[in-house]
DNA sequence: ACTGACAGTATTATTTTTCATACTGGTATG
DNA sequence: CATACCAGTATGAAAAATAATACTGTCAGT
């Protein structure tokens, strides 16, 4: 793997590098899930017990939520805290990669919204 | 026990607006699928043709690099110009709009690249 | 006449993701 | 005793995304 792209169809003027590409493909798979975005935008309130989580995001399952805050914990963008109380509390924060992040997230809604004003034909 | 935090499961402090929210699962949306940032990465060296495209795509198909193409075109990320020759002519291009991505781009790239420096040890 | 390039479409698998339910154990409440 | 809350698991079904393969029509070259 990894061959030189050699071939003559792809000529390489000043776009980032192979390497940058899969940088931002790994972040954009950070955040592609059905609900990780919700949960990261529910998150910047701040933290919050699994049970908050759930009752803030209406008609996701256990099973989702559990599964996308895994990927999410995996991934470094969020922090998981169990006490070991009665009855068991669990805490998820955003961590400060997350954060990080959040300016990013503002500077791809901004161009979202610009598109719409370009040309706000498209209305799904 | 205390009362719980009673009606407002979703405090509202300083998060963005759920329009906000909205302008941005649509954006990622656009870049979500298994080539499209592969394309638009190509297309950032220049416009290009369907047969160059997916030349330059190992290991996509017809049918894949037609439906993301497609897909990038109703978001208005790219524009398809055919020419009416024989044998047919199609170019691919960026739009402005997609242009005006790439720092976005860049700057997701980079969030990445420091978190692997911020917890190196993260391994598959 | 046969083959290949061009830019696709059509149809059918296969894989991945998401949803719908049911279940766990400990405790407190009715 | 029955129920519900807590933070999840486990399991199977449905839906969505992706892949594999074959096919379209025109023309140029052989």
């Amino acid at each position: 793997m990894e061959g030189t792209t050699d071939d003559a169809s792809v000529p390489e003027v000043c776009v980032p590098s192979v390497v940058e590409l899969n940088e931002f493909r790994q972040a954009v798979n950070m955040i592609t899930g059905r609900w990780k975005i919700d949960i990261l935008w529910v998150l910047l309130a701040g933290p919050m017990r699994f049970g908050e989580l759930r009752r803030a995001l209406p008609g996701i399952t256990q099973h989702m939520l559990t599964a996308q805050l895994r990927a999410l914990e995996a991934d470094g963008l969020i922090a998981r805290t169990a006490y070991a109380e009665i009855p068991p509390r669990v805490e998820y924060a955003l961590t400060d990669n997350a954060r990080a992040l959040k300016p990013i997230f503002e500077g791809l809604a901004d161009w979202a919204r610009s598109l719409r004003r370009g040309h706000g034909s498209r209305l799904a």
